[in-house]
DNA sequence: GTCTATACTTGGATAGAC
DNA sequence: GTCTATCCAAGTATAGAC
């Protein structure tokens, strides 16, 4: 899905410029929501940004309402498939202390939780978009559970660790960590527990030896 | 404080309808945050909920960027009240919890956090509003800090707890979980971590009070 | 597919009458 | 202190020319 009003030719191949029109809107989307605010994200400053005229966003997305959503998409996919290549090995509890910071770190530096706020601030308004920011973050709880549930392994706590419930607190935890970082314009604080997280896992694996677990704050 | 251009008469005392038409514009300022979004939060909006007309808006505040920070103070200030006095006593983990939960049931329930969030979301374009919510979300750190320190109390524990750090973490998440569940409007993720996290607290309970008074489950 | 031009609506804000 | 009237800028959307 993502595709509105748009051209019924084919989904690839031989798209000049509507291809990269449509590239240009969503980057450009991206860009007024991390400047702006969700209001801003409007036809005219998004057009301009991208350099294309206004109606351009009318004429592939049919509306604005259904560019966001792709927006998202496509910077989600994006940080999904590096994220999902950086942990295909069984992690260390520290090891999944160091993914969580490093997800941290590069969301705020690629303003995506900006992003992500002026969306989910803006489906109050937006009755459509609700539903989709849901389901973007639904695929990031399910990455965490899956991480999670690969670090625990066959250790004996498999049967007893709440992995879904680990996992939606995770995100729940990393979302506020990050809106409270960007709008105080500080990462001391969060960067401090991500330090008390570590200390944490490596005690838990000098006790449990090769094995591991999850710590919870 | 937060009296821009307004009246230089006393803060107490001998307003009519002038204050009454300021309450009366800052309850429809937060109505409008809740059923709106923040671009939805007009002088024109806000006038017609507060049954007024829109000029008063800059009468009374200047500017709408002004009126939102006293919005987000009045219900902010009604709701440390009210759960300041909730936990004048020592409170055992399990209360804590329980303190967490109500807060989180409430501000859902009040639609706290939707303001919230369209106010961190409008920070993005409005730069004084930033600091301004900013600075009360530190009053709900430091609440937080001060329960969990009295829930230390004297034990060993004082010490070695960084209890700024956890107060920071615990409002983080409180605020993530009540974000999702908001957005998909599904209260169970969060209650089965409450649950999750009193259940953890009556065995910490069961270890560190094995001569107290009343054990419970 | 893209652009220009246009129509309509709404938001932010001010001046002046009551 | 409150209201009406008014100005300007911006958003949403469409029609039609290139």
């Amino acid at each position: 899905m993502a595709k509105a009003g748009a051209p019924s030719q084919a989904t690839r191949r031989g798209s000049d410029r509507s291809d990269l029109t449509r590239q240009a809107l969503v980057a450009a989307a991206l860009d007024a929501l991390k400047e702006n605010d969700y209001s801003g994200a409007s036809p005219r400053g998004i057009a301009q940004r991208a350099g294309v005229n206004q109606g351009l966003v009318f004429h592939h997305f049919g509306s604005v309402a259904n560019l966001l959503p792709a927006a998202l998409d496509a910077v989600s996919d994006e940080r999904l498939r590096r994220y999902g290549a950086d942990v295909t090995v069984v992690p260390t509890p520290s090891q999944l202390v160091d993914t969580a910071e490093g997800i941290f770190k590069s969301d705020l530096d690629a303003g995506y939780i900006t992003v992500l706020v002026e969306m989910i601030a803006g489906s109050t308004s937006t009755p459509r978009l609700g539903p989709e920011v849901a389901s973007r973050i639904d695929r990031w709880r399910d990455f965490a559970q899956s991480t999670i549930e690969r670090s625990v392994g066959d250790s004996p706590l498999h049967n007893v660790l709440p992995t879904k419930d680990l996992a939606h607190t995770t995100v729940a935890r990393s979302l506020g960590l990050e809106m409270l970082s960007h709008l105080q314009d500080d990462t001391k604080p969060a960067l401090a527990l991500f330090a008390h997280a570590r200390h944490l896992a490596s005690l838990l694996e000098g006790l449990t030896a090769p094995a591991g677990s999850e710590g919870s704050t």
